[in-house]
DNA sequence: GTCTATAGCCGGATAGAC
DNA sequence: GTCTATCCGGCTATAGAC
């Protein structure tokens, strides 16, 4: 909507990008519990009522974190998972989601965001919206997968994709307790074993 | 430990037995983010100086909390889980503790105590500590139900018992973000079709 | 064991100068 | 758009009377 700026001088919109950024690390390391706008805005080197300025409140703050997460995941997965065609591939791609949404600690600041969701209708709105493409990239792969397969009409692609969001979040969180770390790893060999034993049998008559 | 005390006059046992059901009331309706201990001392009709004389902080509380609801599950459903030595009475019983659990808000509390152990290694510690028998209990029935059949060896019980616990917390998460609930009910509808399908697979060769 | 009172800090939010 | 200063309420935790 804004007119081209030839430099880029002080529009608000670095401060917004700061503030967002801000808000995404103190998720991840201090969780939901420390993520006052005081911490954030210390952290991005912000002043404190800038965040009431642009966003009105910290939970205004935290709902845009929530739809610029749900934005970038959408967009970097979209290409990958609109390629999928096959139960091997879906998995592959799921691992690769996985893997780089956990190192980057994305899951974890999801999974704080939904926490701190309870207590707030504005987030938990801003949360469900940015969820909604990422779900919808999910399901339309899954369908595709399941199309011409045994399980067709066995499960619903929406029931499917709503099972792998669950999964992911879950796992952090499981995760997040334990000390000893990355089970999650021997769980996706298996499921590619599994993927590949049952990628034979799709071959065959339903 | 105590000895009988022939009443049950003023031990302080009460005000902790009440203070950990407000606590749980507490992180049940108003999330990790509203557990202050004002809120909770005042849900519970106790004074709030109590909550540090009987449990130290705040956090002591809630880990209190996390532990009585950890051994309140495992006590619960043992005998359950316990009897289960087929793939159809495993999701049947994952079925009733699903909805049993779901219906108390139990899975709100645990989730948002996972939530706020991020930023308390004590907490963290209370919660891991009384999610282990939980974990146990399903291991050991996922194996009586592995055992025997044509998928031994394929994954460990423990990463399915790990799996299926965070299913319970992800359904949760999302379901929680979701104005339109209950799609989870649909999902067990098809487990329990894919569970008697390979109910009769099992009777065959690995 | 329970209560009142209070210290002392940190939180969200706003007013108003620049 | 940004900054300083500030109001005010809620928070954890403790002291001390009962």
């Amino acid at each position: 909507m804004a007119l081209a700026k030839n430099p880029a001088v002080s529009t608000g919109e670095e401060t917004r990008q700061r503030l967002i950024a801000a808000a995404l690390n103190t998720l991840r390391e201090q969780g939901i519990t420390g993520a006052s706008g005081r911490c954030i805005a210390r952290r991005g080197d912000v002043n404190q009522a800038l965040i009431f300025y642009h966003f009105g409140s910290v939970d205004g703050l935290l709902t845009a974190t929530a739809r610029a997460e749900g934005a970038r995941r959408a967009a970097r997965y979209a290409t990958a998972f609109e390629a999928v065609r096959s139960l091997p591939e879906l998995v592959s791609v799921a691992r690769r989601v996985h893997e780089e949404e956990q190192r980057d600690g994305a899951v974890t600041v999801l999974a704080q965001l939904i926490a701190g969701s309870s207590s707030s209708s504005e987030l938990q709105a801003g949360v469900f919206d940015a969820m909604r493409p990422w779900l919808a990239l999910v399901e339309s792969a899954v369908e595709r997968v399941v199309e011409n397969s045994p399980f067709k009409g066995l499960v619903s692609p929406a029931d499917l994709a709503f099972t792998i969001s669950s999964l992911f979040i879950g796992f952090e969180m499981m995760t997040s307790l334990d000390p000893a770390r990355e089970r999650v790893a021997t769980l996706f060999d298996a499921l590619e074993r599994l993927a590949a034993l049952l990628g034979g049998l799709i071959g065959g008559a339903p």
